[in-house]
Formats: structure tokens, C-alpha cells, sequence
DNA sequence: ATTAAATAACTGACCAGTCAGTTTTATAGG
DNA sequence: CCTATAAAACTGACTGGTCAGTTATTTAAT
């Protein structure tokens, strides 16, 4: 292996490391997963796995920081350019399958949910930097699409999560049944159907162009 | 340890058994689940517990498929006693937050996503013996409902995904974040709001009395 | 006394983390 | 340009601890 003199090599090192690591937690699991593994998936040996990072549990810290905010800022640049809050909120559905399908946001999530009664406080935290702020940065569109009259609903925080209960719910089904050839679903009809009956739901009152 | 000699008190030592390591597996995951602490958190040894699983794999498989059927069978039962198909949907979504807080459900929802790709034939049963067929319940409620003139939708089984998404995320979400404070949602009024969206969603034409 | 349940000590495989040694690269002096 | 020396990256064999599964023994019930 060639090494890494300057500072942006280690750089690119790190991320294979963390991308090595993504893949084999997401797989097995923190317990199940091998440092050894990680480390060869990298192209490289423990021991240097080692010198990037002090021990498994540092790795998997590092890990759920790295994958955390970029997906965050994507959606709230999206609101960011629509106008008017109803559209906004139309603009951040259409970027729903993307984040599902490209994104490592499901392994992410997977990995959380599989760990979190292990790590709790790591998993408090990806709550409140980014479920939180996402649900928050929905609750408020709705609230103001509400008081211009766009749309009428009761509670916004609670409407956001059943905004995104389908988005999150493909995330997880596409890494479960990734391998299942039986159980894969048409996720552009799915996220479709769901933003007609949102819009219906939402009792949206001004025409829309799609 | 009293001795289980009849074949009843080695079912009732059976069921503690698989007690055990539902919550062993559901706080561990399967791969940092010890045997000797599921025998332990049952009131025997390790040596007992391979008396009555062969191994650590085939203690997995036998609780997926032992918590898996009952509950279905509520949902079956609740759906055939109601009259009209708008109204079984109803009915059968009054027992999710039931379901979400009472039921071994979302702690056999999590240890499957956990363990997902470790075991897929498993997780690849569970879909179809469990998830399909509640699905197809739905679905199939939708369409009588949708013939009948009462609700208007386009895809039946798409439109049962959005309907159970934010039952399966509340699950999730409930075992996630157990021990986080912050985290605590109204379960009753979440799923109060996901009703009211829903039948305005659906276009439910005939009037309800709640 | 006999039988079967239960146990606890045992074994062997596995793996996180360490460290002594190897290899590559940078650079200073010829 | 061509070494020699130092510095730092990298490696893999090793250690200590853990745990699934086994077995010899104990104990309860009939």
C-alpha cells in the first residue's frame, strides 16, 4: 500500500475507512462487525485502522457524524428555494426517493435503530441534530402554509411525522429487503400516491402545477 | 431449580425461555446476546437452555416465529367484525396504538431489522407470512371500499403502505428512543391526526359517527 | 433405585487492541 | 544526480478476554 504523506491523503483514507465501516456495520452489526474486515474493505490492515481511529466505538462515533448533516442541509436547501410553504414542502417529497435510493441515509438509520439501545446517547444525538430538525423544518412550513390559508390541519408536529412516516418506512424496507427480489416496491408510484393524498389530507387549497 | 417433569411445565419453561431472549435480542442484538444471560434472565443455566434449543440460531428462529401469528390474528378478527370496509380500516387502526404499546410487536420489529441481513430467509419469511398478509388485508379492504363508492383512491396496496407507515414508524421510533425523555410523542393524538388525514385523504364519502 | 432435569466447569474458536518490526518516503549531504 | 539517514506509515503476529456449545456430575422426582 502506498502511503499517505499529506494531510488530504489521510483525509481520503479516513473516508474509505468511514465508507469501509458504513458497509460492514451496516451488514453485521457493531458487535458482529470485524476491524479486521473494515480495515481490508479499505485496502488496508487493522493495525492502520488503528491510527485513524482509537478504538471500534470511536470508529462508530465517527461514522454517524460524518453521514449525519450533509442529508440535512440538501432538504433544507430544497425548502430553501421554493416559494411559498406548500411548495416547499412539495419540494422536499420529491426528494425523498432520491435520499432513499442514493444516499447512505437508510444504511445510516439502519445501523441507528440496530445499535441504539447500545448507544444511547449517540442516538439521542442524531435525534436532536437531525430528526428533530428536520420534523421542526416541516412543522413550520406547515404552520405557516396554514395561517396563509393554504392548507388546513390541527397539529403540525404531528402532521409532519405522518409526513415523513413513508419516507422513513421505504428507508428501512429498501436495506431489510434488499436482497428479496419479491419484496421490492415502486417507490416513484409510492412517494406519488403519497403526496395525492397528502394534498388531499392537507386539504390544500390553492391549485398546483406539477 | 424445580424440575419441569410434565410436558406443560416444559412449555411454560419453553415460553420463559423465549421471553428472555426476546428482550436479550431486542436490547443486544442477535451477535452480543449471551446464552448464558438468556438462560439467566429465565431463572436457569446455559446447559438447560440447550436442553431445550440446539443452538443460538434456532432460539432466533423459534421466537420470530412464535411472537409473529398472534397478532395478526387480532388484526384478522378486528377487521371481520365490523360492517363496512371503511369501518374495518377504522377498526383495525384504533388497535395500532394497542398494538405499539402493549404488544411484543415493535421489540420483533426491531430485532428483525437488526438482524435483517444477517438472516434474510428468516426476515424474508416473516415478510410474507406477516407483513404481506396484513398488507393484503388492507388492500383489500380498500378495494371493496373503493367499489362500494365510499372512498376513492388509485393504488390499493400503495395506499396501504401509506396507511400502516406511521404505525410501523411509531413502533420503531418507541423502542428507539424507550429511554430518551425528549423523545416521548401522544401516541393517541398521532394517531388521532393520522385518521382524520387519512379519511380526508381517502375521500371518504359516507358520513362516520367516531 | 432409576430416570431425567439441571448445572457448572470446561474447551476451542474468535476477535479487539497492541506492538515490535518492516517498508516507504522525504530530505540533507555529497 | 545519487545515496544515507531519519521520520512516519504500515503491517501482522500475538495476547488476553469472551462466549457458544459440550460434558461430567449433581440433584430432584417417582
Amino acid at each position: 500500500m502506498q502511503r499517505a504523506r499529506s494531510e488530504a491523503a489521510k483525509d481520503t483514507r479516513r473516508q474509505a475507512l468511514l465508507t469501509a465501516a458504513l458497509d460492514e456495520f451496516f451488514e453485521r452489526g457493531f458487535a458482529a462487525a470485524r476491524m479486521d474486515d473494515i480495515a481490508r474493505r479499505a485496502g488496508l490492515s487493522k493495525g492502520t485502522l488503528y491510527l485513524y481511529f482509537d478504538s471500534k466505538e470511536a470508529l462508530f462515533a465517527s461514522l454517524i457524524e460524518t453521514f449525519a448533516l450533509p442529508n440535512v442541509e440538501r432538504l433544507e436547501a430544497a425548502a430553501a428555494n421554493a416559494q411559498g410553504a406548500a411548495d416547499a414542502i412539495r419540494a422536499m417529497m420529491r426528494l425523498a426517493p432520491v435520499l432513499v435510493r442514493e444516499s447512505p441515509v437508510p444504511k445510516i438509520v439502519k445501523i441507528l435503530i440496530s445499535d441504539a439501545l447500545v448507544f444511547p446517547d449517540l442516538v439521542a444525538a442524531y435525534r436532536k441534530t437531525v430528526i428533530e430538525r428536520v420534523l421542526s423544518i416541516i412543522a413550520g412550513l406547515l404552520q405557516k402554509a396554514h395561517d396563509a390559508g393554504e392548507i388546513s390541519i390541527r397539529d403540525p408536529h404531528l402532521t409532519a411525522r405522518l409526513i415523513v412516516a413513508p419516507v422513513m418506512l421505504s428507508a428501512v424496507w429498501r436495506v431489510v429487503f434488499e436482497r428479496d427480489a419479491e419484496a421490492q416496491v415502486d417507490l416513484d408510484a409510492l412517494f406519488a400516491a403519497h403526496e395525492e393524498m397528502l394534498m388531499r389530507g392537507l386539504g390544500v387549497r390553492q391549485g398546483v402545477a406539477s
